[in-house]
Formats: structure tokens, sequence, C-alpha cells
DNA sequence: TTACGTGCAAAGGTTTTGCACTAGC
DNA sequence: GCTAGTGCAAAACCTTTGCACGTAA
């Protein structure tokens, strides 16, 4: 979980001024965990959701709230980018990108650091980030597809 | 390196036509190895060194060869879509991203299938294919920004 | 009060598409 | 000769920006 305080106190230290628009904007975020979603699907959640609103304002606040660390932009290669909590200190993780429904799911943080240590003694390359997308077929697809193919449990994936 | 041979088979077989203007694509990329072309600069690069040719035919060329994944497509969050040879079967690689000059590395691919292994046991998710980016400082512009921090050797990084 | 934020509309950049013409096979 | 491919221009998208107005601090 994200807590709303750390985000306006970060707010604060950027010197910059806490709106509505922007309170709802990470209201939505908070609302909606897991996913990740898109300027065009802010813009309606928060039209439908409390109240009218700039779409221009939604890409501003999402560029200024990826900028104070707060939101993590990703691109799942649709055309658009998307925005979830940033949450680097508490749950790093990769993504499941289902090719065949779109689901994206998340997967818990593994085994990178060592890799990174790696790169940095051997080709002098400071990891800063990384971003890791597993493209393949949800439990669901798969199953639909007749494609099951290895230990697969019957607990639910997605 | 990638054969050509094996490229005009796998034309052959989708019931491609070789138009002269594909083949300019495809040796544009033959003849970049290790770079990650973006439409507009194939489009150049045909233009400047063989014959005009539309920007749409090269999109549609782009597009066709990815479907026949001779190609293989690639973000680096930049705004537009690059593309590379598709070397899954000799050479899988990831990908080191300066966020300072923006320049382009790769690593050789390493320790991912026992992670897809553990992602289809666990979750039920088949992997068909990943993507991992590092974003960071090469070597170079390390060394300008004086943030050198680690057993960086004295080789060239980029 | 005043600098920062918002909303609207226009512009910018990348990619796709409609259509008439051309050319592989 | 048929059908797929090309070129051009227009359109479709997503995102950014200019400017007048509004408002948080």
């Amino acid at each position: 979980m994200v807590h709303l305080s750390s985000i306006y106190r970060k707010l604060e230290e950027g010197a910059k001024r806490l709106t509505p628009q922007r309170e709802l904007v990470i209201r939505i975020f908070a609302e909606h965990p897991g996913e990740h979603l898109s300027a065009e699907e802010v813009h309606q959640l928060v039209k439908s959701h409390f109240q009218d609103i700039g779409l221009a304002t939604v890409y501003r606040s999402l560029e200024l709230l990826t900028d104070l660390e707060i939101l993590t932009r990703i691109s799942f290669d649709d055309g658009r980018a998307r925005y979830e909590f940033n949450q680097e200190e508490t749950h790093r993780h990769h993504h499941l990108v289902c090719v065949h429904c779109g689901h994206v799911d998340e997967y818990a943080e593994d085994l990178l650091d060592p890799l990174e240590d790696r790169i940095l003694y051997e080709r002098g390359f400071q990891v800063l980030d990384h971003e890791l997308k597993f493209y393949g077929l949800c439990r669901n697809c798969a199953g639909k597809l007749g494609k099951t193919g290895g230990p697969v449990r019957e607990t639910r994936g997605d």
C-alpha cells in the first residue's frame, strides 16, 4: 500500500501545490490497485466518479507525479503510456502480459540484483532501474486454447 | 548473424512477395547490426543509400517482417517503435539504455529460463517471450558525471 | 497578491488507412 | 491477369503546448 501522507510530503518538497485535480488523480490510483491506467482511463475515471477535469491536466498531473517518483510510467506496447504507483521501496515487481486477452498481472521481484552487479562489473554500466516484462499466455487463455503444457495448478491465476 | 536465405524462405512460407522495397528494408538491418532503428531512420537510410521509397511502405514492411518473426519490435520509451533482427534462436539479449546519452547497448541473455519455469509452475502463465531493459548510466556518462561508484574497468563500454 | 495550475483548442509527432496505380508471381 | 504491394495524402491517435483565466498558498 502507498501512504497518501508520503505523497503529500513529496508534493510539498517539490514546492508543488495540492490542487483538487491532483488529489483526484492520486485517488484514482489509490482506488485501482494493481491496474495500469492510461491517461485517457484516468481522465474517464475522474470524470465519472468525481468531477469534470481537462485531459491536458491529467497529462500534466501524470508527468508531475512521475517526476516526483510517486507514479511509475510503463509501456505495454499498446501505443499509450500507462502508470502505476511507484512501489520501488515496498514491492518491486515484473509484469506478465497475456498476448491473448491483454491482461497484465504482476510477479514479485526476484533475482535481478546479482545480474545488475555483474553488469556494473563487466560493462561499467550503472543500473538505476529495470523493466522486465514476460509476454505469454495467462492460465485462462492457455486453457481456452488447449495449450496447457506444464505443471499448472488449479488455483486462480488472474 | 542472420541468414538472408532464411528470411526469403519465411517470406515465401508466408506467401509474401519479395519486392525491391522489402529487400532494401531487410538490407538496411543487415548493414546496421546492433542498432535499433525506427521507421523514420529506416526510411532515411533506404532513401539515401538506395532509392526513393514511401514511408507508409516502410511501416508496412516493418509490420510484415515483425509478423514473420524476421524482426523484433522494441520500445525504449522515446515515443517511437524501434526494430532489430529477431535473434531469438542465436543470440538473445537484454538492453542497457543510458538515460543520459540515450545510447542502447546489448547484454547477452542470461538466467531467465529458470525464472520462466517458476512462473509457469506458480502462476500457470506460459511465457512465450520476455523483454528486459536496464536503465542507467553508461560508462562514459557515469564518468562525465563523476558518478563512478563500482569496480569499473578501463575498457571501452560503448 | 502572485506565481503556479487549469481548461480549451491548436499543434506536434508517430502510425494507420483509403484509393488509384503498379508489378510480382 | 490477378492479387498483393506501393505511394501519396489524409486521417487517426496519443501527447504536448500557447494562452487567457482561475486559484492555492
